[in-house]
DNA sequence: TAGATTGTTAATCGATTAACAATC
DNA sequence: TAGATTGTTAATCGATTAACAATC
C-alpha cells in the first residue's frame, strides 16, 4: 500500500548496528490494534494471550499475528501464548509511544474543534498542544481548554513546544497550503484529514486519513452487492 | 489489505452476465481520489487529463493509474488522455455515487456532532439523515439542523429513510454493541470511527477509519527516522 | 511526420497464508 | 505423556511496476 522506506537493509558483512529492515506499514497498523486489544485484556486481568485470540479479535489469521509479533523482541511460550504486559510494553516501545507525542491541529472548523476535544488522543498518548486557524472569526475563541491561535504563530509554537505531528483539518482547497506551513514550522509528520492529497518533502511523513474514500468503499460494496447478490462485503 | 470478496469470477463457459471480477479495494480507493482531482480540474475548465497528471497529483505511477482506469468503461485518447467529464461520470457510476447515499451517525459526542455538521459529506454525495445517542443527557438536543434521537429509534428510521450506512462514533467499549444495533436495524455498511475492531455478519460491509493507527504510523516513522537518519517517511 | 500517451501483457515485488518442527 | 502453541521457512497470492506495440 505504501512503503516506509529506509534504505538500509543490506547489512553487508558488518551485521551490527540496529539497522533492521524497515517494518512494513500493514504490520505497524496491526501492531497498534493488537495493542488496543491487549490493553483491554490487561484491564480484565488476563496474563497471557495467544496468537489465535488476537487473530480472532482482529479477524486476521494467527499466522499473520505470529509473523507480526516476530518483529518485536519478545517471545511467546508454547501452550500459553504471550505475556500481556510484555506484549504491551514491547509494542509501545517499538511504535515510539513509550513517550507522549505532541501534536497541533490546524483548522478550527467543526472537525478540528471536535478532534481537539476528543479524549481518545490523550488515552492514546498524544497531547494536543494547540489549535490553529487562519480566520479572525475564530482566532482567540476558546475551545475546551485551548484558545484558537493564528497559523502565523505555528513556527514559534512548534519550536517551543516540541511538536512532532500536525493534523490537517481544513477544507481540501486549503490542505496543501496548511501542509506547507506545518512543514516549514518544523513538524515531522502530518495527518491529513482532508479529501485532498497532500505532499511533503522527504523527511516528513504523511498519512492520509481518507475518511471519504472509506465511505466510497462502502458505497461500492453496497452497490456491488445489490447488483449481484454476492456473499460478503468488507 | 482487505478483500472485497464476491465469489463469482470463474466465468466458466457462459461468459455472459455482468459478473466481472471484483475490483480490488486499493483500486476503489484510488478511483475516489482521482475523482476528487478530476472535479477540481473540471472546475478549472480542463477538458482532458492524462494518466501522468493524475499520477503526479496522487503520487502514484502512471502505470498504476492506467491499470486502475482500465476497470472503467471509458477509454482514453492517445496524446490527450481522458475526457475529464467522462472520467468523473464513469467513476461516480462505478462507485455508486451517482445517487446520494443516506447515512446515520451513532454517538453524539464531540466527534459525532462534528461529523454531523461536516459539509464535506453532502459535497461527497452522502446525506446525514440522523444523529443518535443512548444517553438521555443528549437525546433531544439540537445539533445543527438535526435533533439527537434515541438509538431505540434506529430500526424505524433506518427502514423508513432507507439508510444504507451507519457511522460509529462512540468510545471503543461501546463500538461493537452499536455495530450490532445498526446491523439489526438494517444498514448495509458500517464506517467505524472508534479504535475497536468491529465485526459484522456477511452481507454487511465494515470499513475501519483507523485514525489512531494512522497516528501510530506517524509516531513510528518519526521514531525510526530519529533512530537512524533514513531518507524518506511516508 | 514525430512524439506523446494509451491499453495491456509480463515481470517484479511484497504481503499473507500454509505447514510443520520445536517446545512447553 | 499428549496436545497446544510458538517461531520460522516456503508457497501462494495479489498488487504494483515495467515495457512496449498501437494509436492519435
Amino acid at each position: 500500500m505504501m512503503m516506509l522506506l529506509s534504505r538500509m537493509w543490506e547489512n553487508e558483512g558488518k551485521g551490527n548496528m540496529d539497522d533492521r529492515a524497515p517494518i512494513p506499514i500493514p504490520v505497524i497498523r496491526r501492531l497498534s490494534h493488537y495493542l488496543q486489544h491487549v490493553r483491554v485484556q490487561i484491564e480484565l486481568g488476563r496474563e497471557w494471550i495467544s496468537s489465535l485470540e488476537l487473530a480472532e479479535a482482529l479477524e486476521v489469521t494467527s499466522s499473520t499475528v505470529r509473523q507480526d509479533l516476530s518483529w518485536l523482541d519478545i517471545s511467546g511460550t508454547a501452550k500459553r501464548g504471550y505475556k500481556t504486559v510484555d506484549l504491551e510494553a514491547s509494542i509501545l516501545q517499538l511504535i515510539g509511544k513509550d513517550r507522549a507525542s505532541n501534536i497541533v491541529i490546524v483548522g478550527a472548523g467543526n472537525l478540528g474543534r471536535a478532534l481537539s476535544q476528543h479524549e481518545e488522543f490523550s488515552r492514546q498518548g498524544f497531547v494536543i498542544i494547540g489549535l490553529f486557524d487562519s480566520s479572525n472569526r475564530v482566532i482567540g475563541k476558546k475551545v475546551g481548554k485551548l484558545v484558537v491561535q493564528s497559523v502565523d504563530d505555528l513556527p514559534q509554537v512548534v519550536q517551543e513546544k516540541n511538536i512532532e505531528i500536525g493534523v490537517i483539518s481544513v477544507p481540501a482547497k486549503a490542505a496543501q497550503a496548511v501542509a506547507d506551513q506545518l512543514v516549514s514550522a518544523g513538524v515531522q509528520g502530518l495527518l491529513n484529514m482532508s479529501c485532498a492529497h497532500v505532499r511533503a518533502p522527504n523527511g516528513v511523513s504523511v498519512v492520509e486519513a481518507r475518511m471519504f474514500s472509506s465511505l466510497s468503499l462502502l458505497s461500492y460494496a453496497i452497490k456491488a452487492r445489490k447488483a449481484h447478490g454476492s456473499e460478503k462485503g468488507r
